[in-house]
DNA sequence: CTGTTAGCGCTTTCAG
DNA sequence: CTGAAAGCGCTAACAG
């Protein structure tokens, strides 16, 4: 069923019963209906690529992310897809799985006009953004989520890193807890820069030696990981508290002290970025900072449609910066 | 940058680039070297909506569900995204958000020759498939993931849902635990469906009466769920154990229980469905049946792809079964 | 208000 | 082995 077939049966010409679907004032009101309850009837839907390749527009746009299966990165593209839906844009996916290259090859594929405009999250060992200014270079809208980079001016919808983590760090001290460590994700991601950067602040706010030795840089390797946050723990000086980055390494910590049969929150406690829906089954010990992750995708789709439809000119530096919040449970409280 | 441009670039026609590019066996070894040198060099990507035009073929594929942000979901998505990718599509998604008329229209968007496939997991209140026998029509091949419709002759991917409920209620039955009541999802999914019959069946292998004021149907109505699920705890022969057919329901009863008072598990047991993937930060009172879930989105686009590359030509009544896995935490095993 | 026609960028048949 | 040309289904400029 095209629109061929479509105006042999109204006896009008294409172009007369295209314009009438597209409710254009050049045809009378009649004609519009009677095409309307005609296409309808024969379930007649425009050709997508026909319509994509004549107006260079795809009412498409692409997310790629690190990881689905991640309760923060589901949650943005929850946030992500319902503001696409409402748009009447449809939404194409794409995993990265940590991986700096996959990144660069799916970027790849939207060079050439598949997507009208692309949202972000960095993998963790993205270093360089050559893909990214290659994408800028054909004018395909970006916008970064969450983990942007610095090497590349583009608007990004981000959180209060610094200040969450200070914030988390200076509830540890005021419960009486100093030595802490820290669990970072990348050395060239803001959300993890910054991130160490507000412990690091809240620890000299404290006087308190920020020791290097206290900073694991973690990666897409679990095994290393392990051995790294393992060396950690087993020290002579071992750490009071752990603070994780994101959510998978403190589920990694919880995994690591029932193996070393680490009591938590008496032995050693756990704080992180989390967005676990569950807190009402969770153990109650992980006091978490949880970012508005649905607001975080909602939010960076709406500058991508400005973007999309220019009714920014210049966004470039536009920046959002959103809060987290601090949710602290029954035992951190303790001491 | 266009064949058009690349042909002028090289001094060469436009269908011989375009053989050149897709390595037809016409053209000489020397012109696509160069052609696909140049291609590279000026970092041309064929469009594709012109290449699906011609070829009424989208290399796209559809994943309709319920929602994003659950954590059978997201990993479900993942492994087939992952599938996708390693065979070179790409992935649209759309969330229904439980709402029957959404998927409808969602289902309209793909009559067109948008996608080469869709799979989908039905929203809990669909209770015609009208738009998916529109689809079939057209020839679009589909593929039922967990939430699947007898109403309709596809291919689906489940898992064992009735011995998995069995299996549930018997490990309940065998800690003295006769009380037990089930919240269901809906009347129309054999998902809930089938559940409800591995409880019943469990309960009268065991010689357990089945009461069916036992059994409630919860919807997408959080409010009304509650009150049902409120009721059924405030009355006075209170169940021992409450069986929740999927995660969201566990979670909610977990709140419920901490309004009312009630302790987990001293007071009353939960069992539940789930997917968490964070079990080891979980309150140990949660025993659950966890489905693959990763491997159900693998398997069913693995289906979805045989069907589109027409590999078998009958697939109309395959239909995989995976199996669950009870995991039996700390507390369920006590008494 | 309606119809004719060119052309989006690609693939593929057919001719050379 | 290479090139010319038709046409996928649609939109829109232009003519009537």
């Amino acid at each position: 069923m095209n629109l061929k077939q479509l105006s042999k049966e109204l006896n009008l010409s294409i172009s007369t019963v295209s314009k009438a679907l597209s409710d254009s004032s050049e045809i009378s009101a009649t004609t519009k209906k009677k095409v309307q309850a005609k296409a309808k009837e024969l379930n007649y839907h425009a050709n997508p690529f026909a319509s994509n390749l004549r107006n260079k527009k795809s009412k498409t746009i692409a997310l790629i992310i690190p990881e689905i299966a991640n309760n923060f990165f589901s949650l943005a593209i929850n946030g992500a897809e319902s503001f696409a839906q409402e748009k009447g844009y449809h939404v194409l996916i794409y995993q990265t799985n940590e991986d700096a290259q996959k990144e660069k090859a799916i970027a790849k594929y939207l060079l050439n006009g598949r997507v009208d405009g692309v949202m972000i999250s960095l993998s963790n060992n993205t270093t360089d953004v050559k893909h990214l200014k290659e994408l800028q270079q054909r004018e395909i809208p970006l916008v970064f989520f969450d983990r942007a980079s610095e090497k590349i001016d583009l608007p990004k919808v981000t959180t209060d890193d610094y200040d969450s983590a200070f914030m988390g760090v200076e509830h540890l001290i005021k419960n009486g807890i100093r030595e802490i460590a820290f669990l970072a994700i990348s050395k060239s991601l803001s959300i993890s820069n910054d991130r160490v950067q507000g412990y690091v602040g809240a620890l000299k706010k404290n006087k308190i030696t920020a020791d290097k030795k206290r900073i694991v840089f973690c990666d897409g390797n679990v095994i290393s990981n392990k051995n790294s946050i393992k060396k950690l723990l087993t020290q002579k000086s071992r750490p009071e508290a752990l603070f994780a980055c994101v959510e998978e390494l403190a589920i990694l910590c919880y995994e690591i002290c029932e193996e070393l049969k680490l009591k938590i929150p008496s032995d050693i406690k756990i704080i992180s970025y989390s967005n676990l829906k569950t807190a009402a089954i969770l153990n109650p010990s992980l006091t978490t900072i949880t970012q508005p992750a649905y607001e975080i995708g909602r939010e960076a789709a709406s500058i991508l449609f400005k973007l999309i439809d220019r009714e920014s000119v210049n966004v470039g530096d536009e920046n959002i910066v959103l809060k987290s919040t601090l949710i602290v449970r029954n035992s951190t409280k303790v001491k």
